[in-house]
This record gives C-alpha cells, sequence and structure tokens, in this order.
DNA sequence: TCATAATGAGTGAACATTCAGTCAATCAGC
DNA sequence: GCTGATTGACTGAATGTTCACTCATTATGA
C-alpha cells in the first residue's frame, strides 16, 4: 500500500488553519510549510506564490461546502423546507470544520476577496443556483443576490468564526429568522 | 493660531485608512507613519505597539459610530420605526466613511476582535443599550444578543464593507428585512 | 528653561521567495 | 530483465527585502 502524501492538500490546510487561528499575518509561509510538514521551498512547487496559495485555498473551501452541502438538501422538498435544510446544512458543515468558517470569514473581509470571487466563478461553484430553483427565487424580496446572501448563508458564516455556540433549537430560530428576512407572505 | 495637529489622530486614521485599504497585511507601521505624513518612531510616542494603536483605532471608530447615530435616532417613536432609524443610520455612517466599515469587517473577522471587544465593553459604548431600551428588546426573538447583532447591525457594517451599492428603497427593504427577522408577530 | 513631542537612521528578526542539489520513480535502449 | 538517463517532487540554506521597534538627537511650546 502506497501512502503517498498530498502535500499541496497539506499545505492548504496548512494555510487555512493558520489563517483562522492566527489571521493572514500569523500565517506566514514558513509557519504554513511547518505547519504542514514539508520544507520552506516546497509550496512554491505547486504554488507560485503566496498569493496564488491563498486563493487555491479559498477554492477548495468553497468546493468542499457545496459537495457537503448539496446531498444534505432534498431538492424535492417546499421552498422554505428547502431553504432551512440548505442554511441548516451550511451551518453545520462549518461548525464541524470551523476552521474553514474562520479561513473565510477573514478573506471575504479582505483584500484578495475581489480576485478570489472572481476565479470562483470562473471555477463554476454552483451552490446557490443548484440548491434554490425558480420556486424558491420567485418567493424572495426584490434585492440583488449578493444582498440576498448575506442576509442569509453569511449570517451561517459569520456566527460560526465568531465562535457562538447555539443549541439545536436557537439553530433553527436562525435559520428561520434568515427565512422570514429574505421572504414576505 | 496655533495649528497644532492631532498627531495620534492622524496616525489612527493611516491605519484605518491602509487596514480598510490593503488589509492587515498591507498596513506596515512605515506605510502608517508615511500615510500620516509623520516619522516612522512618532506612532510609538503615543502607542506601545502595533497592536495597541489597532486597539486604540478599534475604539474610536466604535465610539464615532454611536456619536453619529445616536443623535439620529428619535429615542420616542415606536420600537419598529427605532429600529429602522438606528440601522439606516448606521448604514448612512458607513456608506459616508467606507474605510471605516472596511476597517471594522476585517478586524471583527480577525485573531484581534477578542480583545478588541473586550476593551470596547471597558470603555463603556453604549450604542445598543441607550438605542434599544426594553419596549424593544421585549419584541426580539429569544436569541443572544450577539446573535441578534449579526442578524441586524452586522448586516451594514457587511453590505459597505463588500462595495453593494444600494438605493434608498432597497435600503429601506434591507432594514425591514433584518427587523422581520429579529421580530415575530 | 525645561519637559515633552517628534525625528529618522539604525537594529535584528522575520518575511517571501529562490535555487543548487538530493532522491525515488519512470523510461529507453539493449 | 537490466542499466543508465530523465524527470519532477522535494529539500533547506541562502537571498534581499521588509518588518516592528529603538534611541540618540533635535525641535517645540509653555
Amino acid at each position: 500500500m502506497t501512502t503517498t502524501v498530498d502535500r499541496p492538500a497539506a499545505i492548504r490546510r496548512a494555510l487555512r488553519d493558520l489563517v483562522a487561528e492566527r489571521g493572514f499575518h500569523g500565517a506566514s509561509m514558513g509557519a504554513v510549510a511547518e505547519h504542514a510538514g514539508v520544507a520552506a521551498g516546497t509550496a512554491y512547487v505547486h504554488y507560485e506564490s503566496k498569493e496564488e496559495l491563498v486563493y487555491a485555498t479559498y477554492l477548495e473551501v468553497k468546493h468542499q461546502l457545496s459537495d457537503a452541502v448539496l446531498p444534505a438538501v432534498d431538492l424535492d422538498a417546499p421552498p422554505k423546507e428547502r431553504f432551512v435544510q440548505l442554511w441548516m446544512a451550511i451551518y453545520r458543515h462549518y461548525r464541524e470544520e470551523p476552521a474553514r468558517a474562520g479561513f473565510l470569514a477573514q478573506l471575504e473581509a479582505s483584500p484578495f476577496y475581489g480576485e478570489a470571487s472572481k476565479r470562483l466563478e470562473d471555477s463554476g461553484d454552483s451552490l446557490i443556483e443548484e440548491a434554490t430553483r425558480p420556486d424558491l427565487v420567485e418567493l424572495l424580496i426584490d434585492l440583488p443576490m449578493d444582498v440576498i446572501a448575506t442576509l442569509t448563508l453569511g449570517i451561517a458564516v459569520r456566527l460560526v468564526a465568531a465562535g457562538i455556540e447555539l443549541s439545536d433549537g436557537q439553530l433553527e430560530a436562525v435559520a428561520e429568522a434568515c427565512w422570514r428576512a429574505v421572504t414576505v407572505d
């Protein structure tokens, strides 16, 4: 059995964990390499620069979210149920992997974000389009999609990143609150 | 007329602007000093370290918010109106000074936040308690105050920090959405 | 006159990045 | 199947730069 390690993945994971724990200024390439158990130069075999590593890590984290969340949503359920399922699945995904939430929250507030979201678009991340659908979208109030996302899914990331702990009941209450925010009856 | 400059204020402002524009890793003390029009050592006359400067800047930005927002809220208005006034005043304050929103959004996602919010508490920032009041609080759903804040006031900071532009009508729609989120009829 | 503010060259540490060289795995010719 | 050449991931010491911070000196204002 060959136990070849996926070093690029180890390096991305090290960056993600260090940024979540210490911030971008505390995640030097030296620290990242050490945390990943590789030599200082190894990251540069796989990534042109620290910035490229940051973008690659962002794409990975976002795709991991999509991969984990989509199967948890019953696409045949009625819109509101589907929304709550989606919101809860996102929250739970991040709660299980808080470093992903911490990394994301910091990157999305940073100047990296512009370029990062451009690359995410190019890479064809599909979470929102696939999980929402016209029957859900037609219930939403008339606001740009990024505002809707800030009012709903963005909340999940930030609650985990802030380390706020919630019971299952409170969780569902927040999911419902987000739904109330973006719909009117 | 003595035109003595408030250099500590110029230094805080320079840090705030540079962090908003380039992130914490792009706001070196050298750049901050240059941006403030002072020598490299001057910041250290007034602040023990970069970290202390960061905290002082955070407190200033938060207090500037309180000072600007409180007079804009009619404390005798009914709860929902008061909430919408508060939300809009916060949004407008940040929109006029986007660097404050950018700085705050990044700091609040960073590892500085724990210590920063501790210091804010010690400094007695009063915005939320003064502007909310029991008659408003009793209408809110039963969730921790930090969750309520994330669902409402946090949205304003992030919309400005993300550079999302909204018409007055859309703005009011977002304020109403936040109110719907944290209340039930 | 004196205390305090401001300066800016200087300091060592830490930074991102480079690169000559090691090594295991794959491949080509026999 | 065996041998030497080729490859590309990996290493870690070295590079030049930038960093946060210091301090002897000078300027300022009361």
